[in-house]
DNA sequence: CGGTACTTTGACCAAATTCAATCACTGTGG
DNA sequence: CCACAGTGATTGAATTTGGTCAAAGTACCG
């Protein structure tokens, strides 16, 4: 819906503005460029929260985490995407790289002062909310079937004439960290998807959607149930 | 944190206002206000996502559906909260009165062009970021007591002088419909804590927490756990 | 008082987790 | 080029947690 990027000027070409490290918003807001490798951490729970960020290449997790090993991802970032929001002025979450990263990061303050800016930002947040009700109704309802097809689902996206084969961004503990589930229930149930013809797993994180519409049912829990 | 009301003016008594049907912001926009039974539905999944809205009185809870009877509550709203945040011009979830309600609703747009308002709308889509989140790990990774034990926690809120007696807004089929579990599950868990003495449960709905560090203590999941 | 709806408890069951191997892919060094 | 170590994925068996079904019990309302 809206591929292009934000703390970026338009007419910057966005390999030019990843090699620089800093560059200005016409309002003259400093927008900080980073990179991240595979596993770096973008921001850590309880570091201040005092910028927005932007993914511009890359995939990020965002996970908070129970005082024992317990996590959750609470959200899987691609290219393009605004992360980082919080109420308070630290982070509760933890965001980490899960392929190497570029990140743009504006202060929050100078986000809310350009109107342009912040009208993207509550569009994103809006957009955040949606996708954490999403997920709560996941974790609150679904079977671990339903689960994984609605992660399988997410992952082509909505458009139907999207390409059946997709990549995953994330390993199994990463889909099970997301999904509220065991790495093994993760793939016992890739596993019953394969078998019932839905879908099939070409390497480790390749897959094939074969029927989507089939896959779709599942995901939003219309497929038959044991009653 | 912020107990004045955003769409009726301050010098509007909240009596007042509530028994006049439309009052003016300063910047014109007309703010609607309504009142709601218990059980009615203040807006639906599918209907337009026109307006925000304020609970001036009462509570409401915010749900969303699968096709079948499942369905998780995404957030229970008290007084002085804004609510009805998506990014698609219809709902995807359902807000239904938990008590007789009051509900001032404002144009979204209008909403966006008065700067005080959109400020504190961002803070509240922030707000309900963190709850969300909150909710995900609950939903994820909490086992049964712990979500009751948090439940419970939410509802005395942080203040520490705060009395310790407190009324659920809520049946226990609300709060098994927040926390991911069944109405039985719920009451079994709330017996095992006036079992072990972290709280007294004074009629249907009233509780006394008795010790509210151990059953923060439980809600966090740093509680003893079977390895 | 009696009825209704909500809550609690019990017995049993099923889904997902845990624990434990085994397998498969990748990269490394001989 | 191949053996092998290491990591992540998969499968299997046993266990556990929470769900389901059924039967009281209790509060609230007329």
């Amino acid at each position: 819906m809206d591929a292009g990027f934000l703390f970026l000027p338009e007419f910057t070409p966005r390999e030019a503005a990843v090699s620089a490290p800093r560059r200005r918003r016409p309002t003259g807001a400093t927008v900080q460029v980073r990179r991240f490798a595979v596993g770096d951490v973008l921001f850590a729970e309880g570091d201040p929260a005092s910028e927005i960020h932007e993914l511009a290449q890359g995939t990020a997790m965002i996970s908070r985490r129970l005082p024992d090993r317990r996590r959750q991802i609470v959200d899987i970032v691609g290219p393009g995407r605004l992360f980082g929001f919080t109420t308070g002025d630290r982070h509760d979450c933890a965001a980490v790289a899960l392929s190497p990263a570029v990140v743009c990061s504006l202060d929050r303050r100078a986000a809310q002062r350009d109107p342009q800016v912040a009208e993207r930002v509550a569009r994103a947040m809006t957009a955040e909310i949606d996708r954490l009700r999403d997920l709560a109704l996941l974790l609150g309802c679904k079977t671990a079937i339903e689960r994984v097809a609605s992660f399988l689902v997410d992952l082509i996206g909505d458009d139907a004439r999207a390409p059946s084969e997709i990549l995953s961004p994330v390993s199994r503990a990463e889909m099970a960290a997301y999904l509220g589930l065991t790495i093994e229930t993760v793939c016992r149930n890739i596993t019953l998807l394969k078998q019932s013809g839905l879908i099939t797993a070409d390497g480790r994180d390749a897959f094939t959607i074969v029927d989507r519409a089939a896959l779709r049912r599942i995901a939003q829990g219309k497929a038959a149930r044991a009653k």
